[in-house]
DNA sequence: CGCGCCGTTGATATTATTCAAGACCAGTGG
DNA sequence: CCACTGGTCTTGAATAATATCAACGGCGCG
């Protein structure tokens, strides 16, 4: 955990620090909210346990997964500049989250370096994270969001140290869709697709990469 | 300027330290790059005058506009993850640029929460401005696209103090509709289809919205 | 004046959505 | 134990939206 997180790089003395900033933990079970669209923004929160969605809201209803989120992730970011929040976020299975209280947060920062380098990191790499979202959802054919997506999902699982060609999917086909800015019947054709063509192996939520290298190679043909 | 940048609500004392930091100021001419991707990271930068597009770059080549600056924008937050800007940043006219490196501003924030506070907002502002776009790009319809696409260009003309209701676009339709994940037709047409109905009048690049609240209701019609 | 880039518009093709029906699956209560 | 239910997933056929291809007009600039 350490090791992906906020605390990561700092030494034994600063680190003391830092465990007293951890608030508190938050237990969610499936479906639970961590919080909520217009929610005051008091805190982040580190996935300590689980996973989750985040959504963000239109004003005419329409909502969108805007990440998928699982150990180690830091959320609430999009809420430090508004104080409110403009996105939810759902536990896809029971979970466990740290509360960071971000004013307590801002103050460690400014005594730790290494804590104030790493929290930039985050909200940076949060940044570069959405413009690659912004990428597929503006110039990818369905195909090859759903070859991004299932890759992505790999590699992260590979860091994590859990199989990254056998993973079970958290998400809905309807979540993953919306996530892709694709239709749920999208999506379960492309898997349907996929499978046929031997890249993947699928049963419902089971899936298995069989063909990495071809997913990859889908990457990258334009319509 | 200092509205609506960084030193915004330092009081006197703490904007001497921050005059400090600006290190130095850059020209570029239409069509100049400020950084490429891959560039090493080292600053962050400050429209002062004209106005910018940010492009992501997908490994095959494939490349869309992530962003339309200008004044008192802040670019190259993408980069302070990676150590190497993910993206490229075109002027998109005759522009000047305040550098801010980004050591410096690390150190100046640690000292000065004020300043702290607003990396920060920019920051997570960067983040929601993202999600935003992705709800744009992953939900809406072309036509809904544009609208936003043009509501919140005259929104920011406003906050500088030009007319929110007539300005001249800085982009190609080829630029607006990467930016839009449109191909620069179907932009062409839409500006056609807004001005026929009334909505917009346009002429090249001049644009002057006629009914902007036609053009809000357009939001949230779903296909 | 001529060249190149930009923008417009039409006809056609493609892609993904919509609508619709049914299968599957887990949990629930009889 | 089984039928029932609601949510999820799959698949097909028809439809709508946008992309592609192509031609041409205009404008600015050397």
């Amino acid at each position: 955990m350490r090791e992906l997180c906020l605390p990561f790089g700092l030494n034994a003395e600063d680190m003391q620090q830092v465990d007293t900033l951890v608030g508190s933990r938050v237990k969610l079970k499936k479906g639970d909210a961590l919080y909520r669209a217009g929610d005051a923004f008091q805190s982040l929160y580190a996935v300590r346990l689980g996973s989750l969605k985040t959504t963000v809201l239109a004003e005419d209803g329409r909502e969108q997964v805007s990440g998928y989120h699982m150990l180690g992730d830091i959320i609430g970011l999009d809420g430090i500049g508004t104080e409110r929040h403009g996105c939810q976020a759902v536990a896809l299975e029971d979970t466990e989250i740290c509360v960071l209280p971000f004013e307590r947060l801002e103050d460690l920062a400014r005594a730790v370096p290494q804590l104030q380098r790493n929290l930039h990191l985050f909200l940076s790499r949060e940044i570069s994270r959405d413009h690659n979202i912004m990428l597929l959802l503006g110039s990818m054919r369905a195909e090859e969001r759903l070859a991004v997506f299932l890759l992505n999902l790999a590699d992260r699982y590979r860091r994590r140290g859990y199989s990254s060609t056998e993973f079970v999917l958290r998400m809905t086909r309807e979540e993953i869709g919306s996530h892709l800015g694709l239709k749920l019947e999208t999506v379960s054709r492309l898997f349907s697709r996929f499978h046929e063509d031997g890249l993947i192996q699928v049963q419902g939520r089971a899936v298995k990469l069989l063909n990495a290298a071809a997913l990859k190679e889908l990457i990258g043909q334009h319509g």
